[in-house]
DNA sequence: TGTACATCAGTGAACGCGCGTTCACTGATGTAC
DNA sequence: TGTACATCAGTGAACGCGCGTTCACTGATGTAC
């Protein structure tokens, strides 16, 4: 059944939403096309009059996620504050798609990796702008070295088995951002 | 036909690197066994006679990797002019499994984690014992905090699709690292 | 030491299975009159 | 405004395909005598 062109344009949203959630969680592999479908509400059938293919799915929903992230005006010491906690690290599904998928991000499509080149840019711009001090080089400098090291103390803090250590990694890249630009 | 002892044994080391290779270069899903097998000049039907399943390969591949990475003495200074190095960056299958396959592991068995997490604290550990200084909490943490930068930021090197970007982020964070304990 | 034979690592065809993708069909939408 | 009809988003069965895994078979190994 036809539905209108509101319901079109919202399912398409409820697809990406889907889809980014799914793709983070599960993985690109992992995740599919009709369990994305599924959680959206709709069957798989009807996916390739929203996307011409999983590849495409995946490229705009690169492009769909981070969309509200670093929109406040924090610095790479606050950013880190809500970025290296116990919630973000037990919530894949619904955390920073660099963490998630940055190991399989260099493998997909140039449309994917070019929407992710974007979404950091803009990060970085953005934590960059909040840094304190007046050398911008130093700034933006200050901005790649905190979230790196906010992307792999996430990366190892998911990964380890053991739950102590896992808190340590957190703790000591948490003290290491507050750090960063307060010289 | 049936195969020497020792001749076996070496068949099970060509399959763990070709492994260890093939599941870094292309991912855990899309590396697959028949590939692996091939890789290590045999074919796949004699698979099962060295592991369980593709998952135990995995498993095992994880404790096999990272036999001789830091067996000298270096610091995390002398660590990252290697890990954030453009040779890294583009020797996926030949590099950090941490890099390669962090997004992935946390979603695998028990017994590759716990492999992984074993292999990090080996790591850990020589990096600390190599940082300068007196205060050992504070090695440990500087341990901790510069591999993850590295990490964070050889994650972010091989995403991006601007050259220019990626270069700029591996130095960024090789004059954080450089910093890491020389206050 | 030599021989006969049981063992078993490796081979390659075959198996289910789940995946991405296609397609004929359905029926609500939205337009032309 | 009301009606008839073309459009097309969504449905669900079906398709190839590649995967992990199994299995009957082969023939070199290595042991028992």
């Amino acid at each position: 059944m036809k539905v209108s062109k509101e319901q079109f344009a919202e399912n398409r949203q409820k697809i990406l939403a889907a889809a980014v959630h799914a793709f983070k969680e599960q993985g690109i592999d992992a995740a599919s096309v009709a369990e994305i479908m599924k959680a959206a509400g709709l069957t798989h059938g009807g996916f390739y009059g929203h996307f011409k293919s999983k590849d495409d799915l995946f490229a705009q929903a690169c492009g769909h996620s981070m969309g509200a992230v670093v929109e406040d005006r924090r610095d790479v010491a606050a950013y880190a504050k809500s970025y290296l906690s116990a919630r973000h690290r037990s919530d894949v599904g619904g955390g920073c798609i660099f963490a998630a998928l940055g190991g399989e991000a260099p493998r997909q499509s140039a449309e994917a990796r070019h929407a992710l080149t974007a979404n950091l840019q803009t990060l970085l711009a953005r934590l960059a702008a909040n840094q304190p001090g007046d050398d911008a080089a130093e700034r933006r400098a200050e901005a790649i070295a905190g979230f790196s090291t906010m992307l792999g103390g996430m990366l190892l803090a998911r990964i380890v088995d053991d739950p102590a250590l896992s808190d340590e990694v957190l703790a000591a890249n948490l003290r290491a951002c507050a750090l960063i630009g307060a010289h």
